[in-house]
DNA sequence: GGCTAGAATGACAGCGCTGTCATTAGATGA
DNA sequence: TCATCTAATGACAGCGCTGTCATTCTAGCC
């Protein structure tokens, strides 16, 4: 392995002591142009590269933003962490992330885990933190963004959106697209899950179209094969179904998968509308409707606000709500045939 | 933020010295039962968690397994991701991981700042690296994984399979079931994917049915749309086309959709096969054939190799091929209509 | 009872770096 | 010309932990 070059090495080399190097690297300004040719020639000729540990140690703190994710196989916080990563190329940040598998217990514990790294920021997924890990993320040094949700009360900033009002606005669209029996397909009853249901009820209940038993739900997660066996399921006991909203867009693909096999004709018998808007439902046959949520910019804004607060630049505003925006395709182009839609 | 809890705040209050207390936490057996207890008590009050900067730096060496895989929003990569972190569950290491973008030179700095962490275990993707980095890697003092691939002269260790001969098997397949004029599909022609067009060739010249004109590519990331757009590029050149082996399951689903918006009959007058199995190809309507490729426990073997060295347990072979195999399905049954096969 | 082996514990130094001073050299002005 | 100030550089100590060796204590033995 390659020996380890040590600060002392490169100073040596360049012939000026430990401390100056350790400056010319991380303020050149205060070195003389000269002295810092010379020691940016002896770093490159022995492959100088700091010790991240030895720095950590020494100054208190770790160039590390903390990232809380649920899970890494699904599409929607990959999408979040392509963001994050993009926000901090070509920074001195590292990411360091962990997986809580959608359990508070795990993510209180890995919160305290994280914490003591004293990292320079950490990005956690959601609202629904345990008291516990509340009171931790409360008394934290570093800056804490909240993504992909908004909330009445934030630890430190937010990005997100509402989950609620965006399901109500899908719930107003199959509405207004001409669908009078919607039903609703859910999996992983998650709070964030029980919050988009919130919002399709309310919204259908405020149209006199809610039946409760128009509702599919499991606690598994969320699938393609699943959505296909929960539409089934309400189908065999509401057949008037004219509509489906979907928790999410794997759900639909599978809804709309069974609809083809079962014949029934999308949208003319029953319209879909799932959410997150993958890539999938636009190239779909027929196009499926869906709600855009911004994950890959939460991302990237999360970290900005960060950086922005390290550097003591302005962070704007706590709250970011990047509006999910209901992207409206054939699958729910109503039950009589409505106009057509730009896809 | 919780105040930091040293060594020696936890031997204090335990009435013994740091030492004691470091070594009763990393090797209880030599340290009296008693005295450990006491300690034990100290750092349950004090909520005393090591400093992991400080423990690296004094011991050379990091709890860390580092991870290089291309990208975090493609299914295949993170399906690793997830079975490295079930492998890791419940051990002292963290996971590190680095995003490649599929670009060798990204690959090669980041194995560099990887190895002066001195983690305690390396997964790489794939063995494409270039030279500088395979030099690296020689010299690690660390175990070293390759994933996702097999290949004649591992660094190290490898878990995978061959792209070629899945490719081929595949191919094979599509000929069994009858169809004799197949293309290929493929995006990102990065190293494996061409390996995997390697296969298709071979297969497909062995019975004289190769035709280079029938090959539909681009340099664009696969997505669905994708897939959509080459095979109606290749259908507009060579509408005699009966099959279409496509290098990974987002394009085989595209390919789908395309030929409904088509009216092209699937598996009846063109035959599709994707490339992973993603959850999704089971649930199509026709049901997608594919090759399932063991993602999961190709990241979990990978930790579990590492592991047994580190421990001076016998890792066993240095190269486990597991190999893919082709889960056919309704979108492969055969121009003709042949029998039905199992999903 | 005195001696020794081995178990349990501790003292010391240092991992590689940086924060906080102190020091030096050069520039400025009366 | 000399005092004064500023820019550039350096000395020192210490971050929290562990490797190495030294020391203490206990038990076992003749």
């Amino acid at each position: 392995m390659a020996k380890r070059v040590t600060l002392a090495e490169v100073a040596a080399r360049a012939g000026v002591s430990p401390i100056t190097v350790s400056r010319a690297l991380r303020r050149p300004d205060t070195v003389q142009a000269e002295t810092r040719a010379r020691i940016d020639a002896a770093v490159a000729e022995l492959g100088y590269v700091p010790d991240p540990a030895a720095r950590a140690l020494a100054t208190g703190r770790a160039d590390v933003i903390g990232v809380l994710i649920p899970s890494v196989t699904n599409a929607v916080f990959t999408d979040v962490l392509s963001g994050i990563y993009d926000g901090l190329a070509d920074s001195r940040f590292d990411v360091q992330y962990a997986i809580t598998r959608y359990d508070p217990g795990t993510e209180e514990k890995l919160i305290g885990v994280f914490l003591r790294q004293r990292p320079a920021g950490l990005i956690i997924s959601g609202i629904d933190q345990t008291d516990a890990a509340r009171r931790l993320l409360d008394r934290a040094t570093c800056p804490v963004v909240q993504v992909m949700e908004t909330g009445p009360d934030p630890v430190d900033m937010m990005v997100g959106f509402s989950h609620h009002d965006a399901a109500a606005a899908a719930t107003r669209h199959l509405l207004d697209r001409g669908y009078r029996r919607p039903g609703f397909l859910g999996a992983r009853m998650d709070p964030r899950t029980r919050r988009r249901f919130a919002g399709f009820r309310a919204e259908a209940e405020a149209h006199g179209v809610f039946d409760p038993d128009r509702v599919e739900t499991t606690e598994v997660p969320s699938s393609v094969g699943g959505g296909a066996k929960l539409l089934r399921a309400l189908l065999a006991r509401h057949p008037e179904t004219d509509a489906v909203f979907c928790n999410n867009d794997d759900l639909a693909l599978g809804a709309l998968f069974e609809a083809m096999r079962m014949g029934i004709p999308v949208p003319g018998q029953l319209g879909i509308c799932g959410f997150n808007d993958l890539e999938m439902m636009r190239a779909a046959e027929p196009s499926l409707s869906s709600v855009r949520t911004h994950r890959f910019e939460m991302g990237a804004r999360a970290v900005e606000m960060i950086r922005a607060r390290l550097d003591g630049r302005d962070p704007g505003p706590a709250i970011i709500d990047l509006e999910a925006e209901i992207l409206a395709r054939r699958s729910t182009e109503g039950p009589t045939g409505n106009r057509p839609v730009e896809t």
